[in-house]
DNA sequence: CCCTTGAATTGACCCTGGTCACTTTTTAAG
DNA sequence: CTTAAAAAGTGACCAGGGTCAATTCAAGGG
């Protein structure tokens, strides 16, 4: 069972495919992205392309999932929300990046709670280190303005639960004129707020 | 922009196509649906499918709205929940529908909030039933062991997110040996319950 | 009964994702 | 060096969804 350290040449190769997708993704927006054109660009052929990834998706998953780190981590960067308003506007880059396109937000979707154990999968990574900032926000807001009656973990994936939605909704026509942290505030005061009665 | 009426030709054709597909699910399941083998056992050509159907994910959509309904409509026929936790166990039919399979759960996934407005939508439809249904439960225990500071309508459309984190997390491997109605029911808690203080 | 018009259907064709038997390159042992 | 074996890469090929110009069919007027 040894796992060989990949070439140096199969690194360049891949290096030279996510460049290329990246290259046509800026140009022509997710929706044009062909295999073919991917490695036309980047002078491959296409029986390369599948033995780096297994299939177009996973590409996608890929780049948007690294997209996701670098908006999580420039978010984890800043202040910590304030108050419970605060979520939804802290939370606000994520959100449009995701649902900024229903193919990245299908994919966000199909890979968000990937089947895949042996995670290279990183959205479904990023989701976790979502779960884990905001567990890390509840924390530390809890006794002021938010209850201590439910376990952080818990909220926290609440609060990802309602940003699911308010994504969602975001492609249904009716809902199409507000922004999505603007949908999603309205979940968060019930959910994570201390209740009136307990101050 | 008159809308002519169908012939009663069109309409036998898409019942035969709507059969042949229905029976090739239950011979084979979501995944071995192939649209050349739907038009083979209509006795019909390719080019007629797409006459009938935008795609082939909208005839799914189609099929899986249909179940949706009735399965919905059980629901609604039987008693409401009595407490907090029979909200899971009540849902639990059109949770495992959903969850069967990746194939079902991603369509209804992609045309919850479809973007279709002139909603033939069946599966975007039977979203605002559930809300509906939700809210209409809540209020019927609303001031007993439901809070009253929140609007039925949000309440329900909270219970309607935290139902979809439930099943999605079906697909992820660390989490696939419980129900998703006892996924579902750690979340209702907290959402739903008078806040202790307040008895 | 014939003809016109639009609805319904047809199937050859295209597009694009994905496969796999085979070739080329790299590595490392002798 | 030589050479065997593993890694990397190739491109002809296939599968299956989707298109559309051409054809057949149904309904109503004369």
């Amino acid at each position: 069972m040894e796992t060989r350290a990949p070439q140096k040449r199969r690194l360049e190769t891949r290096a030279k495919l996510v460049a290329a997708a990246e290259t046509i993704i800026a140009e022509e927006g997710f929706a044009g992205l062909r295999v073919e054109d991917v490695v036309a660009r980047a002078k491959v052929a296409k029986g390369t392309f599948f033995s780096h990834f297994e299939d177009k998706d996973r590409l996608l998953a890929l780049l948007i999932g690294q997209e996701m780190e670098r908006i999580l981590a420039n978010i984890a960067d800043g202040p910590p929300p304030a108050d419970i308003d605060d979520f939804a506007t802290r939370l606000a880059p994520l959100m449009d990046y995701i649902a900024q396109d229903r193919i990245v937000f299908d994919v966000v979707m199909r890979f968000s709670g990937a089947g895949v154990i042996e995670t290279t999968e990183l959205i479904s990574l990023n989701f976790m280190h979502q779960i884990e900032l905001f567990a890390a926000w509840i924390q530390a807001l809890q006794g002021t303005v938010i209850r201590t009656d439910v376990e952080p973990m818990l909220l926290a994936e609440g609060v990802q639960a309602f940003a699911i939605q308010a994504m969602a909704l975001k492609f249904c026509a009716l809902h199409n004129t507000n922004q999505h942290h603007e949908r999603l505030a309205p979940y968060l005061g019930p959910w994570l707020a201390q209740p009136k009665s307990a101050q």
